[in-house]
DNA sequence: CTGCAATGTGTGATCGGTTACAGATGCAAA
DNA sequence: TTTGCATCTGTAACCGATCACACATTGCAG
């Protein structure tokens, strides 16, 4: 592959030069500047990025840290911040840490030394790991990470709150509800939200499970679901978890929506492949990759954040299980 | 943050010594050795994998090629990739390149300047991306991209008579078949294995409606199958269509299985989470996924490859549906 | 006691770019 | 005529590593 001295002899002047021209900086004569460009075109020459990046001290790589990559409502994310991260020149590189600290630590000292540009982290960091943290732009979407670092989340309380709004408004008076691990901010604010508006509602009886999100059980639910037969509502912190609850509901003889309603949280695609299709809250998936992945751009470019720390409304959205 | 030539200074030695020590390469004094490693732990340093890189001509990581994210098979594969080539002690930078040509070729070009170590493409390249490919090790999965090219698929041909030979078992006679797009090798494989079995079955009527996978809509397959109301087995060349047509199919008042039959493509999450759940083929994810990292780590440790093109046998999970 | 191999270490070129600085030229204003 | 500034270009240092090569020193066989 042809290099910037190749370009430079081809062209006749130095490579200070052809830096000029390709980076379009300082002065070039015209003529001269259509000469390298002939040369550049004639010899193929693309810029070795990993040279630039060794000078420049930072490679034009976004990392995106998350849990695992088993969760659509993720790969959803993923999806979307890789486009936005394309439009703006730069590559997408993820790292699934799961509970692994030691695989954790060695990617952030990678990201480190490889000289990303930024972070993107969808992940609890273990405290080690904080420290670990690379000292570039930062943020975080979904699981806070440093109070000082910009962060994104959706409303979960708001997402609690619209679930019982919804069961109270369907006369629900024997509530299961389904919540994650309650040691992650989201399921708690959810369940915080759930049932401070059913606190309001003297006649309903709410009983909670806590499930994990990736490893969770149809036996668990089911177990759960017959020790309360008078069950008239459910609401699950996840659109997997609903779904399952949907079946073992089914199962256990309940018609969905006239004895039971359901409600998930997510709007990931199973919410409507599920039969019935499965009322939902929608998190804004895209709006929250965009502004988490514009914020990033803005810290590389040392622009003004006008809010550290984003909360982003969710919407109920009505199908077939309420 | 520290560099080779602090720590040299610390250590009071040449910096090709320190090089000498992280690499564990050439002699080293005993002595030498540790005041190298104790100036190493008292900066804090690591290598920066940058500068390796230039010199290397080659970085330490690996690309994956996708046409999005939003499929559960390939997020599935991708996460036991990543997995992989992290043990290997790379980096995995993924692009997905849907039917956008020019992305296509801005990704690789980025590939190649970047100098990445080997790409595993999951994706149809155009014929100019083709051309684009950058000349480092590359292996296919479930898309051929080149003869040359080390390749891995799975026995679609095996999947589909697997398939067909359970319906005819069933003593399906009138099967409505969901294809993916017939220009992809892989749907075209699927179909000629489902139809060469029930050719032998001269009492069986099979119909066929091409779908893509991404985009067909539940309207599509409902439309199709109200047209043939002897319906009594249905062979779906992926599990969301096939979770669509159960669902399609229960609107239509069949029973399933007891009316009609489903197979299902994948064995995705889904295919669990369906009422019934799904019977589908399963395609070894983990063994493909296995199989591509090590042959493209084989490549670019010049190893020998046995076999250029493999392909893995599949397996029919029966559940409620057949 | 010599010679050669093994061991140990440093110098400097190299990877492929960017950029500070210096030097040259031309032209307008003083 | 001199000064000053804008334009244009090249030289060389630098980013942070690796490694070929040169040059010691040491040990041991002959």
């Amino acid at each position: 592959m042809a290099n910037i001295k190749d370009v430079a002899k081809k062209a006749n002047v130095s490579v200070a030069t052809v830096s000029r021209v390709i980076n379009n900086k300082g002065y070039v004569n015209h003529h001269t500047r259509s000469l390298v460009e002939a040369a550049i075109k004639e010899l193929n020459y693309v810029p070795n990025e990993v040279a630039r990046s060794l000078f420049r001290k930072s490679s034009k790589t976004i990392g995106i840290v998350l849990y695992d990559l088993k969760n659509e409502f993720f790969n959803e994310m993923i999806s979307q911040m890789e486009a936005l991260i394309f439009k703006h020149g730069y590559q997408t590189t993820i790292c699934t840490i799961g509970d692994d600290t030691e695989r954790e630590k060695t990617y952030l000292r990678m990201f480190k030394t490889n000289k990303i540009a930024g972070l993107i982290i969808c992940a609890d960091i273990s405290p080690s790991g904080i420290n670990e943290l690379p000292d570039i732009p930062l943020v975080s979407l979904e699981r806070l990470v440093k109070d000082s670092n910009p962060s994104i989340d959706c409303d979960n309380v708001m997402g609690g709150e619209l679930a019982a709004k919804k069961l109270a408004a369907s006369h629900c008076k024997h509530i299961l509800q389904f919540t994650g691990p309650l040691n992650l901010a989201c399921s708690e604010e959810r369940s915080v939200g759930f049932l401070n508006v059913l606190a309001d509602f003297p006649d309903v009886f709410v009983h909670s499970l806590e499930l994990d999100f990736n490893t969770f059980t149809e036996a668990e639910i089911s177990d759960f679901i017959v020790k309360y037969p008078e069950v008239d509502g459910v609401f699950a912190a996840s659109d997997r978890i609903a779904a399952v609850a949907l079946k073992c509901l089914k199962k256990a003889g309940k018609r969905i929506p006239e004895d039971v309603k359901v409600i998930g949280f997510d709007n990931i695609s199973i919410a409507q492949m599920t039969d019935p299709t499965l009322t939902t809250i929608s998190q804004p998936i895209h709006a929250m990759s965009e502004l988490a992945t514009n914020t990033l751009f803005k810290l590389i470019n040392k622009e003004e954040i006008d809010q550290l720390h984003q909360i982003i409304p969710v919407e109920l959205i009505e199908r077939e299980s309420t």
